[in-house]
DNA sequence: ATTTTCTCCTGCATGC
DNA sequence: TGCATGCAGGAGAAAA
C-alpha cells in the first residue's frame, strides 16, 4: 500500500527516468475512469509536452509539464512502471511514450487511484491537494507542539489522528502502526489526551520511520513496486505492522492487533502505553 | 465541527 | 476443482 515513503520511491524514480527531460510523444488512455473520471482533454493536453519535473505532496505524484501538471494517487495497488513497448497488461489504464523510446504504464488493478490533470501554478486550489495536511519530513512544521496543538480536545484514536491527511500527510496505515510503536504510545489512546512528551517522541519517530522506509526503498506489501520494478525492502523492518500473534521485537510478548477506524491495527500492550 | 459509516474495486486466501 | 465468502485498504463523500 503506497504510503509516503513508496510514493516518494516512485517520485525518484520517476525523476531519474525524466532527468533529461523527455517529450511525452503519445498518450495511450485506455479507459475514462479509474476512481474518478479522467479528464476528456488528457490525452491531448499532455502529448507534445516535455516532463521537466516529478513532485510528491503528500501521497500525490506531480509529474511537470509547461502546460499541464499531470496528478496522481497510486491509491491501493497503483504503480508507474517501465514497459515494454509492445506488453500490455489488463490492468494498465494508461500509458506515457517518450522521445527516448521508453514507455510508461500506469497500472492499477484494484482502481482506487487517480489520474488528473492540474494547470501549472493550480497545485493549491486543485480539491484534492488544498485541505491536506503539513509534510511530515518538513522539520520546521512538523514537531511535537504541532502535533500537540492539532490533537486538543480530539477524541478520536491517536492512530487514526496521525492518519488524517488534513493534519498530517503520508502515514498510512503500516506506518502509523509503526510509528506508534516506536513513540510508546496505544494506538487506541485518545489523541486528546497525549501529552507533550509523547508528542515530541511521536512525531521524532513518524519522521524516522518515513525516512528509514525511504532508504529502504519503501515496503512492498502485495503489488507495490518502484517505477524500476524492484521490491522495497522495508517490509523487512516492520516491527508491528502485520506481526499479530507473533513475539515482539522488543520484550516478546504477543503483538496484538484490532479494527480501528476500520483498519487493522498492530501493537505491542507491554510496550505501548 | 467532529466523527462515523459507506463506497469504490479486484486479487487472494479460506472453507466447504 | 470450483464456487461462495470475506478481507485488504486510501480517502472522498455522505451521514450522524
Amino acid at each position: 500500500m503506497p504510503e509516503l515513503p513508496e510514493v516518494e520511491t516512485v517520485r525518484m524514480g520517476l525523476a531519474q527516468i525524466a532527468k533529461h527531460q523527455p517529450e511525452i510523444t503519445k498518450v495511450d488512455l485506455k479507459r475514462g475512469d479509474i476512481r474518478f473520471p479522467i479528464p476528456k482533454n488528457f490525452a491531448r493536453a499532455l502529448q507534445g509536452q516535455k516532463i521537466t519535473g516529478v513532485r510528491r505532496r503528500a501521497k500525490y505524484l506531480l509529474i511537470d509539464t509547461p502546460k499541464a501538471i499531470l496528478l496522481s494517487h497510486l491509491g491501493m495497488t497503483g504503480s508507474w512502471r517501465v514497459v515494454e513497448a509492445g506488453g500490455e497488461d489488463k490492468h494498465d489504464h494508461c500509458y506515457l511514450e517518450l522521445s527516448d523510446g521508453r514507455r510508461l504504464a500506469f497500472r492499477d488493478p484494484r482502481r482506487f487511484g487517480v489520474l488528473d490533470l492540474i494547470e501549472p501554478g493550480g497545485e493549491s486550489r486543485h480539491r484534492l491537494l488544498r485541505n491536506l495536511g503539513v509534510e511530515p519530513l518538513d522539520i520546521a512544521v512538523f514537531d511535537g507542539e504541532f502535533l500537540f496543538n492539532a490533537s486538543r480536545k480530539r477524541k478520536i484514536a491517536a492512530k487514526v489522528f496521525l492518519m488524517d491527511q488534513r493534519i498530517v500527510v503520508g502515514v498510512g496505515n503500516i506506518y502509523a502502526s509503526e510509528a506508534l510503536f516506536r513513540a510508546g504510545v496505544r494506538p487506541g489512546r485518545a489523541a486528546g489526551r497525549l501529552t507533550k512528551e509523547q508528542c515530541d517522541r511521536l512525531a521524532l519517530v513518524t519522521r524516522e520511520v518515513l525516512e528509514e522506509a525511504i532508504r529502504a526503498g519503501g515496503s512492498s506489501i502485495r503489488d507495490y513496486r518502484q517505477a524500476g520494478g524492484d521490491e522495497g525492502a522495508y517490509q523487512d523492518a516492520h516491527r508491528v505492522y502485520d506481526r499479530a500473534g507473533q513475539p515482539c521485537l522488543v520484550c516478546g510478548k504477543k503483538v496484538r492487533s484490532a479494527v480501528l477506524g476500520g483498519r487493522s491495527t498492530f501493537w505491542c500492550d507491554s510496550c505501548q502505553k
